[in-house]
DNA sequence: GAATGATATTGACGAACGTCGATACGTGAC
DNA sequence: GTCACGTATCGACGTTCGTCAATATCATTC
């Protein structure tokens, strides 16, 4: 089958600003996901090395050493971070290869603090 | 003593980008304790109260019902905040005021998406 | 001082999380 | 087909988290 599709949670999230009103259950519990997802450091830090890396991708393998962590525990936080929508899978030849998803961050950015 | 000062975590996390190279341990692990704060739903809308009220402040009697949580933890959600340095708290007379720190969520948005 | 009201802390509980080793799953090479 | 390699899943473990009832703390009023 094909690509497996972003789950459109973190995308949700963008038109929901914290400081523009009460949040109800829905946008609280859709904006507290994806901050979760960026509440461990080793998951900012995979995200960082993602965004550092050549051509804006890596796979499992370039990230399980600088993190220090297993091999299992990186493609358990990789996982987090793509059901999150911060981060897209690629499966190309052996390798599966990770890429922040674009506009992510950003949305996410103007939840926080919304530009005029 | 005097007002308890706002932990410079969250403070420190504005001038670590995400996505501007990979970020230290130190860096990962203050991004991650603010984002952290911002993982519970309940505290999500917490934030979000405060900041839709009335000069953009509130106390626990305010913020218990809307939750619908115990007193108790409502107040343990709003510690977590104000160590997060997100949140400030104020004593006037019986009541225990909170306001969201000015700049703190910008902060964050910038070490999300830096703007150019 | 004692009493009242608002908030914080404590102690306990089940649930969720982060981590690993072992193992299963896909993919390309032979 | 079989083999080797990269990645994902499973099962288990200790730790952290969210929640509450009970209690303690602090500020005001009497």
């Amino acid at each position: 089958m094909t690509v497996l599709p972003v789950l459109p949670s973190a995308a949700a999230a963008c038109c929901s600003p914290v400081t523009a009103g009460v949040l109800d259950d829905d946008q609280a519990e859709a904006l507290a996901r994806t901050f979760k997802a960026l509440g461990d450091p080793n998951r900012v830090k995979l995200l960082s090395i993602i965004a550092a890396s050549e051509g804006r991708e890596a796979c499992v393998c370039d990230l399980t050493e600088p993190v220090g962590l297993s091999q299992p525990t990186v493609s358990h936080h990789m996982k987090l971070l793509v059901e999150a929508g911060l981060v897209a899978r690629e499966q190309r030849g052996r390798w599966a290869y990770f890429s922040i998803v674009p506009g992510a961050l950003d949305s996410l950015a103007g939840a926080l603090a919304p530009r005029p």
